[in-house]
DNA sequence: AATTCCAGAGAACAGTTGTTAACTGCATGG
DNA sequence: CCATGCAGTTAACAACTGTTCTCTGGAATT
């Protein structure tokens, strides 16, 4: 279906790719909302004009950015939460594969943490909505385990909003630790560890609660 | 021992009290990596110039923000935390709480969770160390509670910060929700509630919890 | 009453920004 | 082979930025 496209788009695509490279580089150490577009141009090495050729502005960029950093994880989310291993494995599988792809994509997940609250918000739309998709797919994960008999539709979604939020505050807190001594990386995963145990052992038990008087 | 300032210094902190406030204003829709400290003085209808009279820098007075919008927090955190009421009871007070400090403070609120993971480094310190604080006041409250017998350092520190990551998730979503009819919030309150439960009797149940294998 | 101090004003600086218009050169489709 | 399309260029615009230096009026000190 896709046949080697032209030289002209071939080119196109490869100044776009590239100021979306700039961009995320510069976005190390300020925000979207402060990103000018010369200053993307001026670092890809080509007329500020040429912007306009792919993006209408740096929030257009910045939407781009969000599918692109969060549009591909989606596989890798399923495949974590999926209830084939048991408990503690499953945790320490999933903290690992954070740790390596915060080591991987370092400025992408950057990008995320600080846009999530960012300034700009089509931006803050288009990652609510990511990550909304992301909790709508661990909640059918979790549905498949049968630990989550008599569990609510309601209560799946909660504890999937749990998970989703924890895994990116895990990533933020690698993040900072990403130049740090490898001491401190290590210590980050073992915290990042028990807050997960901790929640999963919530949900064992979740089922067993006393129930509330009625208001 | 601090007698009414003279005319001279009430000026001045008035001026600066009209720069903050200012910038906090600024602030809902931008970063602070994008804020001009001739924008603020134009807000205030003073020169340009005087900005300086009062801060170095937008990254100075974002610290200054820091402090105002944390600083005065921490005997409301340690109140709500301390085990006077038990279980579900003091987990419904501290969800009111946090929604009303974000009816009340919601530039401060919107400030703190758009900075903590934004572009200007001096102020994300100046959070991490007042959220350091808070964790560390929220362990020392949870070492009292009967719960935390047995219960090692690092054990209590990592639920702590669970705790108050989970309260500023909560103020973010409150914020979220401040225009939205009073259904989503009501929304808002019982997932932040439930959370919050589920975290409880992960705690409850963390001590019984099956020896992990040495490696 | 005379002097010092200092918050804020004013003007000027070199450099930046987003956006417009009209252009050029080259790959493309007829 | 020729006409069209279109990615990228060039030039210019008004408006904006942070920072410096000099000045002023009135409170604070002596």
């Amino acid at each position: 279906m896709s046949h080697t496209l032209g030289v002209r788009q071939a080119q196109k695509q490869k100044t776009r790719r590239a100021l979306l490279d700039a961009a995320l580089a510069l976005l190390e150490e300020q925000s979207l909302s402060s990103l000018g577009l010369r200053e993307v141009t001026r670092a890809v090495g080509v007329a500020p004009t040429a912007f306009y050729r792919h993006f209408r502005s740096t929030a257009d960029l910045g939407v781009a950015l969000v599918e692109e950093a969060l549009g591909s994880l989606h596989p890798m989310i399923r495949t974590t939460v999926s209830p084939a291993e048991d408990g503690d494995e499953r945790i320490d599988r999933a903290v690992e594969l954070i740790a390596g792809h915060v080591a991987a994509h370092p400025a992408h997940v950057r990008f995320i943490a600080r846009e999530r609250h960012g300034g700009v918000q089509p931006v803050r739309e288009a990652i609510r909505a990511q990550l909304a998709r992301f909790a709508e797919e661990v909640k059918a994960e979790l549905a498949k385990d049968p630990l989550s008999a008599g569990w609510s539709d309601d209560d799946l979604l909660m504890l999937a909003g749990l998970y989703v939020d924890q895994m990116l505050i895990t990533a933020s807190l690698f993040l900072e630790a990403l130049d740090a001594p490898e001491e401190e990386r290590r210590r980050v995963t073992e915290v990042a560890t028990r807050r997960m145990r901790l929640i999963a052992i919530g949900r064992r038990h979740w089922a067993d609660r006393p129930a509330r008087q009625a208001g």
